[in-house]
DNA sequence: GTCTATATTCCGATAGAC
DNA sequence: GTCTATCGGAATATAGAC
């Protein structure tokens, strides 16, 4: 039976998220995970020690996916507003698949996490928030986007509107998400 | 030992209510609710059978403030900005000791919750949201408020802002959501 | 790298005494 | 109304075979 997969601790991660962002964190087992890739608990434990372990893991796959964004948006011509769909269309994915983002979902969670984890994904947050920033101002610098408060609080208006829209939309139906947002885009544009 | 505290029912959902905003709905048991309280885990199951059950209580006690809340604020001469200030009052609490909001938290274990969860959760919102939307309508009637978007478009907004604001506040600083809550005052006071 | 098997702990829940 | 005692089951985790 050895290396009948080598790509298990992928197929791992990718459950994992998956089940974070359907169930929530503490709502699902290793067991779980096993079920889906038809492993056995043992097997997720070898890849990954314990569930924080794979959090962790899970945590710096999104930095590294988000750095990378950063890279190809910094040397590409696209607008501002296409840069932020960039960031919008992820949240629209996960209202198709009733889920929500891996941030509110740990946030939920949050007081019953290690601090290595909750460092992390405070990392995360950081990361993701500057990027947001950073594209509010390059686009009200251009006469591109319109927003009266500062880019910071502007996208911490946004994301907010964005993470909690979905959450909204697993309950009362994914026409709020869109609503909200449409509404976003409308008033960016001015 | 017989009735040694009458209002045990009524702790415990205090408590319960407490673990739900704290820890989130799936990573407390009833074995904690019952520590907290000096009982054993038997008591609790004497008052609500299941976890399923306390929750619905819980949310049952929501739906009935709010409705009292409705009533009050129907017969009283306050200005819309005053209304709003009451809901958002809960949420400026709420960061203050680290907690979100019930239904921030429960949308995260949503997809783990029974249909009659499901239904109740989803009466509970129905209401803050028509009573959100009402107040926001008169006070743009009034004009009192400024916003451009529809009433029940600009009380999504709001809403998702409060409710992620809580949630990111956890994570990333109290400030966060101090920066949020000003800033949707300012703007809708134009 | 994955398995079987097992240890431990905890959880939700109930029966029956007081 | 609360207790003790206990059950069945699930979760986390590890040892050791293959």
């Amino acid at each position: 039976m050895s290396a009948r997969n080598p790509d298990t601790k992928a197929e791992i991660l990718r459950i994992g998220k998956q089940f974070i962002q359907f169930y929530g964190y503490n709502a699902f087992s290793y067991a779980d995970i096993a079920r889906e890739l038809n492993v056995k608990n043992a097997a997720v434990h070898y890849h990954f020690r314990g569930k924080e372990d794979l959090l962790m893991a899970l945590i710096d796959n999104y930095i590294e996916n988000y750095q990378l964004l950063a890279k190809q948006l910094q040397h590409s011509k696209i607008t501002a507003i296409g840069k932020l769909e960039k960031f919008i269309e992820p949240y629209s994915c996960l209202c198709e698949s009733d889920s929500i983002c891996i941030i509110g979902s740990i946030a939920s969670d949050y007081n019953t996490l290690p601090e290595s984890v909750k460092a992390k994904i405070s990392a995360l947050i950081d990361l993701v928030m500057g990027m947001v920033e950073q594209t509010l101002a390059e686009g009200k610098k251009h006469g591109e986007l319109h927003f009266s408060e500062t880019a910071r609080t502007q996208a911490l208006l946004i994301m907010t509107n964005l993470a909690a829209g979905v959450q909204l939309a697993r309950i009362s139906g994914k026409k709020d998400y869109t609503i909200i947002r449409k509404a976003l885009i409308k008033q960016l544009k001015g």
